[in-house]
DNA sequence: TTTGCTATTGCAACATGTTGCGGGCTCTGC
DNA sequence: GCAGAGCCCGCAACATGTTGCAATAGCAAA
């Protein structure tokens, strides 16, 4: 693990934004508790997606009496300070991706059953059709768009 | 309004695609109950896009006895014989799309609440643009795409 | 260290869907 | 118009989220 030098002002290069959110939650009045630290350690281990309810797995397994209400209200606040970002899956699930670095959207295919992310370039044409055709700002992230992929068409 | 091609025969004038769900649902075995009789008649009243939670009360209305898992089921079998097409709304949620007569999709402003359908055009920029570039064929109907309308730009 | 403010937790209840099961009802064949 | 076959219904239990409330516990000031 790296040194922590939980810099106040910028972050040291190799430092995981994750450092921060504790002395980010007191600076804004709230708390860190091990509740959201538990949440933390499990949200450092993925990357990409995860299912709201594989997140409550995981927590339960560091701490038994985790419940759910909690999980999914700190999953709240930490949407509200950038480090993820909460989706619906096909089937209308929750879905959280963790450290978004760019918006994506997502594929689902009902042949196949797979998830692919939507590329940049391809997500640009579909933005900037509702934009210029609707005035539409697009959140692309938010849901995952059904379908038939190339090897699955009839 | 334009008349509705969906089926292969010609519906005669004047004739409703559900005056003949009985006899569609006999033709293949199945039965025609009063539970799905309520549910029809509540389906008739309606255009365009409701909630599953909306039909079931209204259906609760007609008769006081209707169980959500019946209407869920039956509603399950409309989608098999075309008169109805389910979607998610912005948050999740299950939507029934009346109906169809032609496949489009779904925007909602985070900022006004507001639900817009995607035109056609529109809708098939969209379609074309993930068609080329992945070969995937896109159900815009299934989701409902989230973002900022015009008037809700910062 | 102690004290006090209040953000947060866990519970309980609810909302919305889904699923398995036993008994009842629809339909068909006679 | 009766009886048999099996589709369907309603129930109960569960899965996934959401919300209100009283009690707890983080944090900072004294």
């Amino acid at each position: 693990m790296l040194p922590n030098p939980t810099a106040s002002a910028e972050v040291a290069s190799g430092a995981s934004p994750w450092d921060q959110v504790a002395d980010r939650l007191r600076a804004g009045g709230l708390r860190w508790t091990p509740q959201r630290r538990t949440l933390i350690e499990v949200l450092r281990e993925h990357e990409g997606h995860v299912t709201a309810s594989a997140l409550i797995a995981r927590c339960k397994e560091r701490d038994r009496t985790t419940t759910p209400s909690t999980v999914y209200r700190t999953l709240d606040l930490l949407e509200e300070l950038g480090l993820v970002r909460h989706g619906h899956g096909h089937d209308g699930r929750e879905e959280y991706h963790i450290l978004p670095d760019q918006v994506h959207g997502h594929l689902y295919c009902g042949g196949c059953g797979k998830t692919w992310e939507i590329r940049p370039e391809t997500g640009a044409v579909i933005v900037e059709a509702l934009a210029s055709q609707l005035g539409f700002a697009v959140d692309l992230s938010h849901v995952t768009i059904s379908g038939r992929c190339a090897g699955c068409h009839d």
